[in-house]
DNA sequence: AGGCTTTGATACTGGACAGTGTCAACTATG
DNA sequence: CATAGTTGACACTGTCCAGTATCAAAGCCT
């Protein structure tokens, strides 16, 4: 029934083969996710912008929910990549960098904004709006402190997102008319505010 | 072809029976959007829930996107009923009492937060965000003023809405332990400032 | 009563799509 | 070359659902 892979093919090993399969299958979808929006997600739709058969999405996906939970994660990891290393060392201070760094990608990337913080409203990406906010909330919050506990913070906190996205959605879909650098500086100036 | 509706009918007249069909549809499906979300909506769940059958769906809409959008016709109509009493007067003062009830109306009823907020970000609710969007905007307005003409303005719009949207809908899904004074009393605040 | 309309239940059609199975062509290895 | 593993194309099944059509029972009017 299932089927095994264990030979080289073209140079390439098969585990190889087999991530190299299963990241573009992740990518395309990313990118439809982000683009035509999580409805739009469909096994025959993403296998055809990966340019693959189905026969592949069930070797790395046993179904069409595993790709969507794949999809996020890659969405936190490429916002992971591009924040982490600007994460304040120390403590107490505004973490200035870190925000710019954080509001740059969602304002560069339409796709990692949409998935991010439209798509996950309702439909299928749902279920992982909580794990996306409690990233960002503990990201954005003073190193060292809780924001769970501060009632608060954590309303800060929740304001702060939501700020965010309305914005950077908006801007993305041309609601707002002005420079990218404006619209970062702008929302840097309210976070601190 | 077309099915005509002329006699009365256990004392209720041809029209009124027509249109009350049509609202107990508009109020199932207006429901089950707040509560399951918009992917929920079906013309067989909506006819469950309405009591009714396919038959008198399709003598009042033609299709299901109609359907859609008369459900956003109807949650903006009754945020209009709860807010246009304290639509103020005297120009230039903050509209205090008119953010207030915006506030409650969102916080009293769930469904009705959802389907303006959250199920318009993506699917087949999302032609409708612009209309949202710009409703709440005038409504926030101070009266006479365009804020489509003031960047600024438009941008703490933006970020008013963004902010009341991910604080309301956190709240409703209790991921704030919070009294639903204390909340309004926070948005208020915060929308003032 | 008898012929009309209204009602609700249900059957039917067609299309989209998830998930599975098959197969011929292609590539590696000996 | 021959055998075994790999690949992509495509057929197939079952399900779900929008939209249409049918029909018997019940209500209305003369």
């Amino acid at each position: 029934m299932e089927y095994q892979v264990t030979m080289p093919f073209k140079g390439v090993s098969a585990v190889d083969r087999r991530t190299d399969r299963r990241n573009r299958l992740v990518e395309a979808a990313f990118e439809i996710a982000g683009t035509e929006g999580a409805g739009a997600l469909g096994v025959g739709r993403v296998c055809l912008a990966a340019g693959l058969t189905k026969r592949y999405f069930y070797e790395s996906f046993a179904s069409l929910a595993e790709l969507q939970s794949a999809v996020v994660d890659q969405a936190i990891a490429a916002m992971s990549e591009r924040v982490d290393p600007f994460r304040p060392t120390t403590p107490g201070g505004p973490p200035q960098a870190w925000l710019e760094a954080f509001v740059g990608a969602l304002v560069d990337d339409e796709c990692l904004a949409r998935v991010l913080l439209a798509e996950t409203h309702g439909g299928a990406l749902s279920p992982f709006r909580h794990q996306i906010i409690d990233v960002a909330i503990a990201g954005m919050a003073p190193p060292g402190s809780d924001p769970q506990a501060d009632l608060r913070a954590l309303l800060v906190a929740y304001a702060q997102i939501g700020t965010l996205s309305e914005l950077c959605l908006a801007w993305h879909q041309g609601q707002l008319t002005m420079e990218r650098a404006t619209l970062v500086e702008s929302l840097t100036d309210l976070f601190v505010r």
